[in-house]
RNA sequence: GCCCUUGUAGUUCAAUGGAUAGAACGAGGCUCUUCUAAGGCCUUGAUGUAGGUUCGAUUCCUACCAAGGGCACCA
């Protein structure tokens, strides 16, 4: 529709190049306006009155504004459409036949499923899913650290408290043992001399795998751990495609630096670095190869990237997602990689997004902080049971919806806002289901849910044949939904999504609050209903985009 | 010191260079013999500072102030 009108203003006015059409902020100045730079606007509206669209009912002046009013018919067919469309409202051919890998989630085996794995997995499953509503065929990746000192230290742990190693429990337990292992191991890393040297000696084990019995606590740890992620994945609402593990990208990794030295990578003291401020002075020098021969965490990325092209051969996009805190070195290894493999450089993309915090500072797994994501999940899992006891649930569907509401809340608390800022971390509100949260979008999807069952029973069907003067506000947001989804692939920026989905919950619940949907004395009912099916449909669709799910009932 | 982010109601967040800067939480009031009150309705309040570009700046540029992150063998 926007371009349809744009191209006619164009032209009808003969306006040369682009200019902007856009919705008013208000909708009473119109559904769309257009800022005009002419002489004589006046003149203007005479010409595009006579060439009037059939969607446009009126055409305002005000000031320098020239506002498009949306006629009855327009919204009442848009609505049909969303009923045609179904789920499928607002899909878009954006990216249409594209190959796009999204790595994220991105946790280490022998550690804590921390929040920054939670907000890392939101917003990459958030945005997976808004490129393949816009046409993208995507691969989801999680690429994982198997080894290095953290493993160490786990197992130093496991080692100093052989209970931990107790394979009789849940695996959930089992990882949450191992979990604590580690944090011991960390904290003993740091303060305990002889502590330490015993871990680097663990680590040495752990590389030529000398020792039978670390190997097999290395086994087992490494298999809960990964099981017990996976039963977060389903869950959470995740299904990786491939795995990329640490180890196997040190040796090809090596393999690219050590056939560039000379030409892109250089030795010194002892260590292979690249000075990536001479290709660019706003990055800076980092060591690929340690001095002891150690291929560093950017040798391997190299790695990773090479293999990821191999992996999916056409790949269009490869597209990366942690936190702000690696946005300065992946861009100095993105530009080795793009000075050796120049057809990759346009094909790699870094998103990056802020952290979960405290108050009091910087949530880090590695000082084992109390608060891990399975641990907030459950949390608000046992929150969500409390508030549905006057609800009348078997325990199967109160476990399936406590779940569902419980990772709605987390998702929407990280989605909502911008993803490259920080999330200031407040338990309470992080949990809280009123007002702006992902439990009040499911809440009005329920709602919607109820009155059409209502319908059902009173058989009053959809229909368009009586359509109410009145235009309600509703559907004067919701034909805006495939502009949204567009808008949010393009940049990548999954609040787009969020925050519309809370402009037409609080529509629908007012409207829902103040008009009698099903109701065999009102000729409009069949409209009403049918608008209740298409804010049903965005909704749930909408919901889907950021990766969370519409309960029908909670 | 250098580089990158970010400064918006008391608080947490929105606002493709456009109209009267939107929500939510908090505070106060009203509202369920009607389709789920996890709701609705009403009241209250903000663009860090100083310049610049523009018909028009929360948005772009410069400086300053403040917060966070990064800057050679950790990831």
């Amino acid at each position: 529709m926007e371009q349809k009108i744009k191209n006619w203003i164009k032209e009808i006015l003969k306006i040369e190049g682009d200019f902007v059409l856009a919705h008013p902020k208000d909708i009473k100045n119109g559904d769309y306006a257009f800022f005009s730079s002419l002489e004589n606007e006046k003149e203007a509206l005479e010409k595009l009155e006579k060439n009037k669209l059939a969607e446009i009912e009126k055409i305002e002046i005000a000031g320098k504004f020239i506002n498009f009013f949306l006629s009855r018919e327009f919204f009442s067919q848009s609505i049909e459409e969303i009923l045609n469309e179904g789920n499928g409202y607002g899909k878009n051919e954006l990216l249409s036949g594209k190959k796009i890998m999204v790595e994220y989630t991105d946790p280490n085996p022998f550690k804590p499923f921390h929040i920054g794995h939670l907000m890392t997995n939101a917003i990459g499953e958030s945005i997976a899913r808004i490129l393949e509503h816009s046409g993208a065929l995507v691969a989801r990746a999680n690429y994982q650290g198997d080894v290095g000192l953290h493993v160490a230290k786990a197992i130093y742990g496991l080692l100093d408290n052989e209970k931990l190693q107790n394979k009789a429990g849940s695996i959930a337990l089992q990882a949450g043992n191992i979990g604590h292992a580690y944090s011991r191991g960390a904290e003993l890393y740091e303060t305990d001399e002889k502590a330490k040297k015993e871990i680097d000696e663990i680590n040495k084990k752990l590389y030529d795998k000398s020792d039978e019995k670390i190997n097999e606590i290395y086994k087992w740890g490494f298999d809960v751990t990964m099981e017990a992620f996976e039963d977060l994945y389903k869950i959470l609402g995740t299904k990786f495609d491939f795995y990329f593990l640490e180890s196997a990208m040190t040796d090809i990794g090596k393999e690219i630096v050590q056939a560039n030295i000379g030409k892109i990578f250089e030795k010194s003291d002892g260590a292979v670095i690249f000075k990536a401020e001479k290709f660019d002075p706003k990055l800076h020098t980092r060591v690929f190869i340690t001095s002891q021969g150690l291929p560093t965490y950017e040798t391997k990325e190299l790695g990773l990237t090479k293999e990821k092209f191999k992996t999916e051969p056409n790949m269009d996009l490869s597209i990366t997602i942690t936190a702000n805190e690696q946005m300065d070195y992946m861009r100095v290894v993105a530009k080795a990689l793009s000075i050796i493999h120049p057809d990759f450089e346009n094909r790699m993309k870094h998103i990056t997004h802020g952290m979960m915090r405290f108050v009091g500072g910087k949530m880090s797994s590695r000082k084992g902080n109390v608060i891990t994501g399975e641990s907030l999940m459950g949390d608000v899992h046992d929150m969500v049971l409390e508030k549905m006891t006057d609800r009348n649930f078997s325990p199967e569907e109160q476990e399936k919806i406590a779940n569902e509401v419980g990772v709605a809340a987390i998702k929407y608390s990280i989605l909502k806002q911008s993803i490259g800022g920080d999330i200031i971390y407040d338990f309470e509100k992080s949990i809280s289901f009123e007002g702006d949260s992902g439990p009040y979008l499911q809440y009005s999807y329920t709602r919607a849910n109820s009155v059409l069952e209502k319908a059902q029973k009173e058989n009053i069907l959809p229909d368009f044949e009586k359509v109410p003067e009145e235009i309600f506000e509703l559907e004067k947001l919701l034909y805006k939904f495939p502009e949204i989804v567009s808008r949010s692939a393009s940049l990548y920026e999954p609040h787009h999504i969020a925050n519309y989905l809370i402009e037409i919950a609080r529509s629908f619940n007012s409207f829902y609050g103040n008009t009698v949907i099903v109701s065999k004395d009102d000729q409009y009912s069949s409209y009403k209903i049918a608008l209740t099916y298409a804010f049903s449909f965005v909704t749930k669709t909408g919901l889907h985009l950021l990766g969370i799910e519409a309960p029908r009932k909670m």
